[in-house]
RNA sequence: GGCGCAUUAGUGUAGCUGGUCAACACGCGGCCCUCUCAAGGCCGAGAUCACGGGUUCGAGCCCCGUAUGCGCUACCA
């Protein structure tokens, strides 16, 4: 990188003869007088080859997304992985994890663990960065690391070394509370608040007195000297809103901190231009930074990403209406939400993909069983407005993907959330895992597409009933009133003796038929409806005794299923546990 | 205060360069199926496209203004 951008041809807004003008040598100075260990620090050739440039197919998307370590993940941060990787996956490019952890203050012990366990759990493992191993160890990979910014601050004072030798960073020594009285008098004056112009003090300071301030210890932050001039406008294209214009940028914005850290400017300045990210898909709060990130890579003559802002999900809807979602009052803000929950990660990422683009809903009934990752990603189809969280839908989608993934992955989803949410559950599942398989196969391919699984909480419902120990004790069944324990047993007697096996499951309710008209039941409601005086009741009377012994509940799903995946042993003993009671 | 982004039925969205464009999904209500509960099928109620002006033969779709919400205006990202 060479020097060509000299002082003189440095548009600067305010042509204020009273700022000081340093001579390249004195620059020179400054730059080693603020970065004593100058020498150690790479030049900016070095970083060049260092970082080459990417090796990868015409139109491949370089991008990446970077939350603080600050604490939980928010869902929106999920949002924005997926888009940026899906779109990096169909175009052949590179997603990768960047840990902006560059505010010691409010990074969070875990939190690094957190994001890169949320990643991976939804599937949205980076291509480089950092990444949990199949041990559940967790490691970096990638070229063009470190991708932590606390371990890179070499490059940015390398960086900033550069910029100040050219006149376009420099030394401000002022106080928070100097600023807080540049804020009030400006606010007086009603006009911009802010460090520009000749507000900008650190401007107009002489060498020997930056010198004499540095050498006294003195904290420091540096600053931009921007170029840009408030009264004209910087335009660009984002691919989500069109183009859009903004005033340029006049504002000395921090870039290094007092504690040596970049601001989150500079440090996307410098990363993405090493990391060699082409898009920079973030959400809409940056729109009015992008002024300052074109000012500033075209500051260091480098070629800027391209910028799209996508609306973060902002809202949630309640019994009180809408307000913004907040990570402190909506627990939905957090990832761990969903899967607390009973929500499949699956069904999370694709109600999210469905918030991008909602075309992917048509596109999924039309493909049922197709991976998600089929369904291509369209920036231009997102919506410009802040979704609201709907946890209805999410639910929805939920059941769709619960009734029609595979049964060996809907056992392993199952038995994974189970075995944090209701242990004793999964305990009784992994001792046969076919037997729960059948069981929660119940009803899923018949005719009639039951979807009985709406979340993992449906699990204990459905699958509790087809181990003994869940069941309730023999007195305390539900049964029916209108059906005497005289006849409760007969039924039960009849049933015991009359099932089989070998019957197919439509055949049960056969059976129950003939035991009804055996006992004086009516085997048609229809029926019994016309004349409900010939007969003790009808066949749902006495299927409803059947039931709550075989199931426990006055709700189940189909007897024949259920009784068919019991087997003749276990449909016996339920028998005999109630007639037992009644005689006891 | 300044600057910016947004605003279509309860919710999420679709509506291409202005002329069946007010559609889809979830939710809600009813009916059907039916041995229970779900699921499923069918039907239905919900929006004068935030409001007010323009431009036009004609505007959710273009322009201006207003309101509301959100964001930025930090040595947070």
């Amino acid at each position: 990188m060479d020097n060509n951008n000299s002082l003189e041809t440095l548009p600067n807004s305010s042509t204020d003869s009273q700022q000081t003008i340093f001579s390249s040598n004195e620059l020179r100075a400054l730059a080693e007088l603020v970065f004593p260990h100058w020498q150690e620090l790479p030049s900016l050739k070095e970083l060049d080859e260092r970082y080459p440039k990417r090796n990868l197919p015409q139109g491949a998307m370089v991008n990446r997304v970077g939350p603080s370590p600050t604490g939980m993940m928010h869902i929106g941060g999920l949002y924005v992985a997926l888009v940026n990787r899906r779109l990096a996956k169909q175009t052949s490019g590179v997603f990768f994890l960047r840990i902006e952890d560059t505010d010691t203050k409010r990074t969070v012990e875990g939190a690094y663990e957190t994001i890169v366990n949320a990643l991976a759990d939804y599937g949205l493992t980076p291509d480089e960065g950092a990444i949990r191993t199949p041990e559940g160890t967790f490691k970096e990979v990638g070229n063009y690391g470190p991708y932590s910014q606390s371990a890179r601050k070499h490059i940015y004072h390398a960086c900033a070394f550069d910029l100040i030798c050219r006149g376009l960073m420099y030394p401000c020594f002022m106080k928070e509370e100097e600023l807080q009285h540049l804020r009030e008098e400006q606010q007086g004056l009603e006009i911009r608040t802010g460090v520009y112009g000749k507000w900008a003090k650190g401007r107009y300071l002489s060498y020997s007195e930056i010198e004499n301030r540095i050498k006294a210890g003195e904290h420091f932050v540096l600053r931009l000297r921007a170029t840009g001039i408030y009264s004209e406008t910087i335009s660009w294209e984002d691919q989500i809103r069109g183009t859009l214009t903004l005033p340029q940028n006049d504002i000395d914005v921090v870039l290094i901190k007092s504690d040596g850290m970049p601001t989150y400017h500079f440090a996307h300045l410098v990363d993405d231009h090493f990391m060699g990210t082409t898009h920079i898909i973030r959400a809409d709060e940056w729109i009015s930074s992008v002024p300052l990130h074109l000012q500033l890579f075209a500051s260091m003559n480098w070629q800027p990403p391209q910028y799209t802002h996508v609306s973060a999900i902002q809202k949630l809807s309640e019994t009180g209406g809408k307000r913004k979602m907040s990570k402190r009052h909506d627990p939905e803000a957090n990832v761990e939400y969903y899967w607390k929950n009973g929500f499949p990660r699956q069904a999370v990422i694709e109600y999210l993909l469905n918030l991008a683009n909602s075309d992917f809903e048509d596109w999924r009934r039309a493909n049922p069983k197709a991976p998600y990752t089929e369904f291509n990603v369209a920036l231009d189809k997102m919506g410009q407005a802040g979704p609201l969280a709907d946890l209805v839908k999410l639910e929805s989608i939920s059941r769709d993907i619960l009734s029609s993934i595979d049964i060996n992955e809907l056992y392993q989803i199952c038995y994974e959330w189970a075995a944090v949410h209701e242990k004793d559950l999964a305990q009784e599942m992994a001792k046969d895992p076919d037997y729960a398989c059948r069981a929660l196969d119940i009803e899923r391919n018949s005719e009639k597409g039951a979807k009985r699984l709406g979340t993992f909480n449906d699990l204990r419902p459905q699958l509790a009933p087809f181990y003994d120990q869940f069941l309730p004790s023999a007195n305390e069944l539900p049964f029916p009133e209108n059906v005497t324990v005289e006849d409760r047993n007969k039924i039960l007697s009849l049933i015991k003796e009359r099932y089989s096996d070998q019957d197919p499951p439509e055949q049960f309710f056969e059976r129950l038929k003939s035991i009804s008209s055996d006992l004086g039941f009516s085997p048609a409601v229809k029926d019994y409806k016309k004349n409900p005086s010939l007969y003790k009741g009808h066949v749902g009377d006495v299927a409803a005794v059947v039931r709550v012994a075989m199931f426990g509940s006055t709700r189940s799903p189909d007897l024949g299923l259920v009784t068919s995946v019991l087997g003749k042993q276990t449909v016996a003993n339920r028998c005999n546990r109630v007639i037992a009671n009644q005689s006891a």
